[in-house]
DNA sequence: ATGAAAGCGCTAACAC
DNA sequence: GTGTTAGCGCTTTCAT
């Protein structure tokens, strides 16, 4: 490898600590404590000493060390691990997290699981091990009950997204079943009999839930439930655009798709436009996204709120951590809305 | 507001330490530090017991405390500073990142500034008061002089889509004067003279540069440049879509646009649809994203790599930390490439 | 109004 | 092999 030391490469200078701070103002480190947390008994001639002496030598407190001794043990950083940072979803929640985090002064440790319920184990374990005053958690695993000691001991945890199982932690998330009740319903009230469902992997609580709807939809209606029209397991675009593919060449294929999120749209619409049949098949996507309304037909959709979810978990963490709200609670739901675009609106007869 | 102590909401236990299990394995503080750091010197009898105490108390070694104290000091923490964690650019990019982190055991405090020089400031602050052992910045400050001093102290930097200034910083990122050139040259080719440039705001490198890149193609066919079709100032896809319409309306309209980057783009075509335009005039965004090919017509793109960008940041900000890298170096340039969809090959003579 | 000493949970240095 | 002591940078306690 490249060598050491080119321009800008000095031995680093030793770090600066509240001792040489102290030092140089020629008072106690105690003092320079009081001035840097305002607390009161000091005069404003040792005061201002003090913070030139902070200046020159440019110190900034250590928030590690602060806190190990600190009475509250607070570290002002909150960990938030989600499917993927990537996903749109996802990321538009995280932002409006961020947010509310650092109105407060906190900052955000963030990572994805994947859908990975093993992963969701290790990359929790790296967020506690740096002492977090809490966590937003996207779950996948079969059960959070190994929270339970930590949060026994302290830990503030909620759900975004999807329900917890196996400990008592409260979850902000949209309505999943009645989401796809939703989307279904507008389908079956259009004329379609043959609606398809195309989900995600069903060890995620929002997969399962939107099959509900899905059923609870066809049922009420007095619908038949073809059990080779509900595909699961779509975790791509890929995915989900080769599940439409075998759907459309079946025997009595669908006139109308429900799909379980973003992803999932994305690869249905790509082969439905494939095989010319967008202006044929109606198609309802859970999940808004920006160009929904750029294609052709614009995608109808029941849109989540996101930002929404974002924000109020983050605000019943704080609550929680605050202690002016209990550390368990009941799932708060979050509405969902119906955009109707067009291609939600197309009619079973249109193939024929 | 409610009160404390609902179900689950008990008296939270002392907090475990080293000495608790110490104490239960009947063994010297010490000998648990050997046992879980894996040193020598621990014969497997004692190790056993010590691991059972572990399990038994439950305990999770502090990382705060131990880095401490730790000769290299390492937090394992770096931090990352975006312009939105929401934006999907910015997004993947985090994503690359944070898989090489995960891999090498580091987490991530990620966080927005988007885009306002101030609260670079601010959040860098709030970064490097967590004592991160490096950070990958997307900087919109006017100079990164600023970081020099924790530079010099030992702190690592990588930039990231941007050019720093003012300090001696690596940086990643496309080189965006080469593609918005090459987007424009492809409208050249096709026989357009009119063509405007829809960027952001001119304190971004990035737009600053695909300005520099759309007047280099310009100049080099000889084309006149008719600084009305130049556009900046636009960070939404509102003001993208206010300025299309603007642009569309004036005397002698452009036959072709070059868009700065995804969300110019999102509001550019939306205005051109409004007006049934989207056939007639060319664009070309620079930026790709997920449902360009979904969109009547598909959009031809100048795509970045974001992931390869972020990976390879990490990997330059971690060899730098190893000491294998020296700490500044020259910016490198990731590829982009031309993606030709359809709305970048419409010729100039399709409205007249 | 100020500072010395103890301690947060851990690792480093040096005993035994 | 094992334990004791000191110390990381800060806050707390308590004396002055």
């Amino acid at each position: 490898m490249t060598p050491l030391s080119p321009p800008g490469n000095e031995p680093p200078e030793a770090r600066v600590t509240i001792r040489d701070v102290a030092r140089l103002a020629g008072v106690g480190i105690k003092t320079v404590s009081r001035v840097i947390n305002g607390e009161p008994n000091v005069s404003e001639h040792t005061a201002v000493r003090v913070r030139q002496a902070i200046t020159q030598l440019r110190w900034e407190p250590d928030i590690r060390a602060r806190n190990l001794r600190r009475a509250d043990g607070r570290t002002h950083t909150i960990g938030l691990l989600l499917g993927s940072v990537s996903n749109p979803f996802a990321a538009e929640m995280h932002r409006a997290i961020e947010d509310v985090a650092a109105n407060r002064g906190y900052a955000v440790l963030a990572s994805s699981h994947d859908d990975d319920p093993a992963r969701e184990g290790t990359a929790m374990a790296a967020i506690l091990g740096r002492r977090v005053d809490g966590v937003i958690l996207m779950p996948i695993a079969a059960s959070q009950a190994y929270l339970q000691t930590d949060i026994d001991r302290g830990l503030t945890v909620v759900c975004v997204d999807r329900e917890p199982s196996g400990a008592l932690i409260p979850s902000i998330r949209s309505d999943a079943r009645v989401a796809a009740s939703v989307a279904t319903r507008h389908l079956i009230r259009r004329g379609h009999h043959r609606i398809a469902l195309l989900h995600d992997d069903e060890n995620i609580w929002t997969a399962r839930e939107r099959r509900y709807g899905y059923l609870d939809a066809m049922r009420f209606a007095g619908l038949e439930i073809d059990e080779s029209l509900i595909v699961g397991g779509l975790s791509t675009p890929e995915l989900s655009g080769a599940a439409s593919d075998r759907l459309m060449r079946i025997q009595d294929p669908p006139t109308a798709l429900v799909c379980g999120n973003n992803l999932i749209t994305i690869g249905a619409v790509r082969t439905l436009q494939r095989l010319s049949l967008q202006h044929d098949i109606a198609l309802v996507g859970i999940d808004d996204f920006d160009t929904a309304d750029l294609i052709a037909p614009p995608i109808t959709v029941v849109a989540q709120r996101p930002s929404q979810i974002g924000r109020l978990a983050a605000d019943q963490l704080f609550a929680m951590i605050d202690g002016t709200l209990p550390r368990s609670g009941p799932p708060i739901s979050v509405p969902t809305d119906l955009i109707e675009r067009g291609s939600g609106e197309i009619g079973p007869g249109s193939s024929d």
